[in-house]
DNA sequence: AATATTTACGAAAACATTTTCGTAAATATT
DNA sequence: AATATTTACGAAAATGTTTTCGTAAATATT
């Protein structure tokens, strides 16, 4: 396990270090013979340029951040699959910071990486952050930042998202066809861009059907399990009971799913269920779950070619831009399919 | 967003560099006065030192990569979790890479890792994978190397997995005594350890209950979820069909339930379904779906605990020690429970 | 007062590359 | 034959740290 490195290879080729750097570059300055035994002796050491001195004298990682609230979420896990599989296709790396839905953690992490580890992020928000100082400060360092999914709108760069309002939009209009009367909406957290266009897609769907909107009918339930269970189950028990729930997110369903078990109503007869979802058994629930399913994988992808683009152009600043992919509903028993 | 480094430092406030960069490490060769000035201006100016320097100079990149087959899957999900949580801990950088069950793109991927991007790996193989040189070509690096889960024991390291055997012979030992006679094993790849280990209790578990195996019974389904949904397809219509089915990852399991779905084969009744599985859902399948739940979190933490300790201890090589973590069966509906 | 020790700092090497620039020799051009 | 150009390489600077070692001044010890 003896060193190798330019020096010694150019010590044991009885030629110079720059002259070793070059060949293996392919540079034309160097003899196509001297090149043959540059290689082969790299080759046979089995030499790797030091990423690291590279990377200082080049100013440049090819390294990027992804930052999500968490990983056990079928839509980041799809997410960071697209991000990855681009990121492979144009030799960058990819470091993984998980915030868990919390705001200090988010600060702290976009604080490491101002040290000139990485060239770029792809950021998804968590649901506690309500500033953007953390996020300017990163970009104040030279760092290509694109959104996706949860978005600060404040920061002007790209952000790939998926259509939430009218994806909402849709999702209410399909309870509500089904003969929903009363439809509550669970909602994850206000501060959060992608919910409160949901959110704003649910009421107008209520609007253009004449529903009066019930401020009560939209449950903050938060990141906690157990206090969205509890507040889920205060919705389902109080007087007047509604009859149909779109939930924001995945979790929130699967958890209306559980506190009905609880309470002995069935679904969909006496509730009616849609979320936002990106799980794969949604057909194989009890009964099979409607979904609004968001294009995870494309938006990663997406969100990963365009740092990348701007990465190999150098210091062009990304553009304020709303890249939307539109999500598909499947309707299935949840809401009486 | 002029550049800030120690140099712009140290000539704005008339020292040297190498008393800037003793002061923020707070060394005693520095007066508290000068200290003071440095860290003030330091902090107004946002500096923070450059890895990529200090890295090359330490020897050391308090960087570690995570290779696994694929991320949208709650077991690697779970662990990788945990891998986080404990590098966040200790202050490690977490790069992830994604086989997707290829042997050429791990091999790749292992040789990209030899460039001192990274002081060590958490890494669990792919089903494809049938050899080692490409792991212990990056031992020979230097690189420190622990294996979760999907293992290759020729190679003399720390390797965290649960305990495949027992579970899979009380996944088995559970389906007989719920009434079963004719229990099929679905296997995701004979090359992986933990599969073979799977299938090694199942096969006790016959043993002891003189039930005679079967070599028809043990279905190889593959990574390709069409090619898997066929072979299940064909083992459920063969003549003298099965009575139960234990699917050594969940994937298999899912698979089970929509060939029940086409062929009209009702869970538990004509077919009962256990599996080696972390997805949270598993009370809300049609039937709900009896499970061997992994510690996933718990593997992810310990291989990482094991892996930055030696990195902490430097240069110490990991002994071959296999840490085992308990499975727990949970029976539900899709065993007759 | 002479010597020893401590304090507080700076110069420079080291980490492993990449890249600019200089140049001797070989070849081409007039 | 004299000059211009090309070829093939090397020296050295540069990237931004950390760390070793040297040392002048201040303080302590005899």
């Amino acid at each position: 396990m003896s060193k190798v490195n330019l020096k010694t290879l150019a010590a044991e080729l009885g030629v110079s270090v720059s002259t070793v750097s070059k060949a293996l570059q392919n540079s034309y300055e160097i003899s196509e013979e001297t090149k043959q035994r540059v290689v082969t002796l790299a080759k046979q050491r089995n030499f790797r340029p030091n990423v690291y001195a590279s990377s200082l004298r080049r100013q440049q990682t090819r390294t990027i951040a992804v930052i999500v609230p968490e990983i056990a979420n079928n839509f980041f896990a799809f997410a960071i699959n697209g991000i990855e599989e681009i990121a492979q296709e144009n030799d960058y790396h990819v470091l993984i910071y998980l915030t868990h839905d919390s705001y200090e953690k988010e600060v702290s992490i976009c604080e490491h990486l101002q040290s000139g580890r990485i060239d770029g992020v792809l950021m998804s928000v968590s649901t506690e952050t309500n500033d953007y100082e953390h996020i300017a400060k990163l970009m104040d360092k030279g760092i290509l930042l694109v959104f996706f999914d949860r978005v600060r709108h404040e920061i002007e760069t790209a952000k790939v998202t998926t259509d939430d309002f009218v994806s909402g939009l849709n999702a209410t209009e399909h309870l509500i066809e089904q003969g929903a009367k009363r439809i509550a909406y669970l909602s994850l957290s206000s501060k959060l861009s992608i919910d409160n266009k949901r959110k704003a897609g649910y009421m107008e769907a209520l609007l253009k059907h004449n529903i009066e909107f019930d401020p009560n009918l939209v449950v903050a339930c938060g990141n906690q399990q157990h206090e969205a269970y509890q507040r889920i189950k205060e919705l389902l028990t109080s007087p007047n009971r509604t009859d149909a729930v779109f939930a924001s997110v995945e979790k929130l369903a699967t958890e209306t799913y559980m506190v009905c078990q609880e309470l002995g109503l069935k679904i969909p007869n006496d509730l009616k269920v849609i979320c936002f979802s990106n799980t794969t058994i949604a057909s194989l629930l009890n009964p099979s779950l409607s979904t609004v399913v968001q294009p995870a994988f494309e938006i990663g992808k997406q969100a990963a070619n365009i740092l990348f683009q701007h990465l190999e152009r150098k210091n062009i600043s990304i553009l304020n831009e709303n890249i939307i992919l539109k999500s598909v509903l499947v309707a299935r028993e949840s809401t009486g399919c």
